[in-house]
Parts: structure tokens; sequence; C-alpha cells
DNA sequence: ACTATACGAAATGTCTGACATTTATTCCAG
DNA sequence: CTGGAATAAATGTCAGACATTTCGTATAGT
């Protein structure tokens, strides 16, 4: 749609960034098809009352997203979500924020997850630290902690975040540990799903324990099948079966 | 070292995005310890003779990468390496710009695909589409062409690249598709560090093609395998052995 | 002597208005 | 109908002033 400035969303009153947030928030609604022209400066300083300076520091973090390209003289472009940056934290933080976050994202952000995380916990068990394994199990802490009660869920799922980044920071390697930061969305859509399953929680934090069990014993194999569990059971509660087509690594049957 | 701008790098004619090049470059080179002062912006822009605008723009650019953190009245400091955005495509091309890249990134990147790589293959031998394969093998036909000429050296460099990021696109996933970007610090490293490796490269051609062969088959196992041999080539040629730990997944025996 | 408050220097953040540059369109001559 | 120059519209850049945050310092009070 060619959605005029005026529909998508209302003025803002926060700095540079929380303007970038907000037009991010409206290009990962969908609000704009891959291609169509975004609005003009001038609009955007006018529908926001925000000065040019503004408007532009927020366009560029979106070019740097990759979410939009801006040409001098062409406009304002949005880009097809193949070339968004979905690597890149800030991205991660605005699909985070997201209320309704693009489906397709989320199962692709998933989708990746349940190839990879497995052997994530496999690197980690190989080479996690006692400051490692001191993190991981703070997490997993307040995860039981906070499980009891339903109005501490963000809590809760900053806690789950935390549990899964403290494995991919365990692997050691700069490159996982990036991908770490990756999980927030996905996790966030999780629980907003699930939480009407009841006491799947319990059986959530068996997994997670068995996870971080295995990584302290330092077994890769088990670690491996300890996440797989757990993702396994995020899947379901997702809806999102493994969506294309390999779970985690197809052994010898190619079909 | 607190080194004065006055060392680092002669002034620069481009653009905003080239001045925040030129510094990337200085960051990633090393000429700043983790948690130093960088230079004002002042000072930026009498040394380089820009404007103050193509100076903050500049290193508006460097703090959405992560590689500096900057705070009204403080100023402005260089993050730690763990803290920089390794997956952020605009990073992967100021890497594969330096001449001397950073050391500790090379071998974690390598690392990375070290682990990852073959396993993308086996989900392109799943999921790649005829497109898929017409890609790769352009990108195959592209590197025998330009094998001979010891002067296409670069033209080499971009179709390996073009190549192995096929294969990431194949898989069909988002975000494993983002990744294929990180391949060319890597790989333009390796080129440098192995052209006087004679005769290698009639054998390198011969381990992609077997790449394609087994993708084009759509054999799982036999891409995985043919991946690690190119992967093993290479990190002989790069001296990087396997650094940490482990080669790409234990099968099931732990060690 | 020590603490707490107030002041001021220094850095980044923001606003404003003008001009430069690139791109697509339009209009006119050939 | 085609080619090219003028024009319009968008982004990119510059320059200067002002606002805001932070830290150090001086000063007064206890």
């Amino acid at each position: 749609m060619t959605t005029l400035s005026q529909l998508p969303l209302p003025p803002d009153a926060g700095g540079a960034q929380a303007l970038a947030t907000t037009l991010a928030h409206a290009i990962l609604s969908g609000k704009w098809a891959s291609g169509e022209t975004f609005p003009r400066e001038r609009d955007l300083c006018e529908h926001f009352s925000a000065s040019r300076n503004r408007v532009r520091n927020a366009l560029a973090e979106l070019s740097g997203s990759g979410l939009i390209e801006r040409t001098a003289g062409r406009g304002t472009v949005v880009r097809d979500i193949e070339d968004w940056h979905l690597l890149d934290p800030q991205m991660s933080e605005w699909m985070a924020g997201l209320e309704a976050p693009h489906p397709q994202l989320v199962r692709e952000v998933f989708a990746f997850r349940l190839s990879a995380e497995p052997f994530v916990s496999e690197l980690a068990a190989l080479a996690a630290t006692g400051q490692d394994l001191a993190r991981i199990e703070s997490a997993l802490v307040g995860m039981c902690d906070s499980a009891a009660d339903p109005a501490r869920r963000e809590e809760h799922a900053d806690h789950d975040v935390a549990f899964h980044d403290a494995i991919y920071r365990a692997s050691h390697n700069l490159v996982w540990r990036q991908m770490g930061l990756l999980l927030r969305p996905s996790i966030v859509a999780l629980i907003q799903h699930s939480h009407h399953q009841a006491g799947s929680l319990d059986d959530s934090l068996e997994r997670h324990r068995q996870v971080f069990d295995a990584i302290r014993l330092r077994d890769p194999e088990a670690a491996r099948d300890a996440t797989e569990r757990v993702l396994a059971r995020t899947a379901a509660d997702l809806g999102v079966e493994h969506g294309t087509r390999p779970l985690t690594r197809p052994a010898s049957l190619p079909d």
C-alpha cells in the first residue's frame, strides 16, 4: 500500500533514535511494500514536527540496517526483505519491540535457531569456562524464580534470552557470540504465543536445566540433544513445525 | 597507543562514507586500544579538512557498527572487539578493504566458517533450486576461467566469494543468507597469503567442483564432506589449523 | 581537613537556512 | 519521431549558532 504518512503512526517526541524506531516498526509491519517509495524528508519533518536533521539521522539508521535505500534525486525506497540486515543488533531490538512481529521473519529466525543452536551448544560444552557456567546458571535461576508469577512474563523472557545468549557466548567464537542477539525477537514472540499453554512451563524449565547440566558436564552430545528438545518444544508452541525441510541435520537419509 | 590523529592516516577527499572507511580501517588496524578515547570532532574536522557534518556522519556509521561509543559530554571511546558488530555487512566491507586484516578476526571468522559452512552446504543440497545451481555453476566457471592468469587474482577472489555466497543463498534461509557476506574478508586474506603456493589452484578448483556436484545431485552428506575438504585446504593455506577445538561436529566421538 | 554545592569548561547533540549535486521529466528544435 | 537542453524535485553537503550532558574545579560550609 502506498500508505501516506498520515495513517501509519502518531507523532513522536523523543530523540532521533526514537523516530528511527517508529519508522522501523512501520516498515517491519509491512506498511510499505518492497520497492515502494518512502515519504520524502519534507513530509516526515512536517508530520512528526521534527527538524530535518533528526529525520535525516533517523533515515540514516534505517539505511544502515538495509531497510531503505536512498539515492540523491531519486528518493527513498523500501528494500526487499532479503536485503535487510537481520544480524544487525539494532534490527533485533526493533523486531523485539514490535507487538506483532513479521511472521516470515520469526519463522526464518527460528528455522535458523533450529538448525544452528544445537551445534552451538556442542561448542559451548567444549569451550565453556567457569564464568560462562556461572552466567548460564544465573539465567536459569532467574527463569525458575520468575516462572511462578504470570505478571513477570517480561522478566522471565529476559532471563530466557540471557540463558541462550550465555550459551552463544560460551562458544568462545566472536561470530557465534554476535548471533546470540538474534534470539530476543524469537523468544519474545514465543512468550506471547504460548502464555495460554498451562503447565508447559515446568517442562520447559526442566529441559533448560538439562542443557545446563550437559554443558557443565562437558558432554557435547548430551548438550546437543537437550538443546534439540528445548527447541522442539518451542517449535511446537510456536506452531512453526520445522518449516521448510531439515530439522537439524539429515544423518543419512536424504528424503 | 594514544596515537594522535596526525600519525594514522592522510586526509581524504571523498564523501562521508569514504571518511568512515578511513577511520574504520584505522580502528580495525588496532591504532586505538579498546576503551581509549577517540579524537574529538573538532580535531577530525581540522585534520581531514572536512565539515563537521561529514565527520559526524562518518562517526555515526562507526557507532552503528559498534566500533565506537559516543556519549554527550564525555567524548568518543573505542569499544572492545567483542562488541563489534561483525555480522554487519558494512563491517565485512571494511575488513575486506584492509591490506593487513586483523589477525584475530580472520581466525575467528574462519573458525566460524569451519564449523558452519559444511552444514550450510547440507542445507543447500536439500533446498537448492535451478536458479541457485545456475548461480553456483556460473561462479565456478568464473573461478576456472580466471585461474590461469595470475594478474586476475582479484577477479578470481570475487568469483570465489560468489561461489560460497551462492551456497549460503541456496540454503533458502534469510539468516544464513546474510552470513554469506562474512566471507569476503576471509577469502581475500586467503588469496593474499596463498598466492605463492604453486599448483594448489588446480586442487582447489577440483574440490570446489566436487561441492557443486554434490549439491547438484542433492546429496547432503557428500556436500558436507566436500565442503570440509575445501575448508581444510584453506585452513592449511591460512595456517589456521582448527584453532580452538572442534572441526565440524562430533558425530559420535566426543574426543 | 573533609564534604557538598555551585560554577564553568569541554565534549557531543540539535536546530536552522542556504547551497550543491544527482536524477527524472518536460519541452523544444531538428 | 528522436536528441538534447532546461527545469523540477529529491537527497547530500556546508556553515554557524545554540542546547544539553558530563566532568573537573573552585569555593563555601561544617
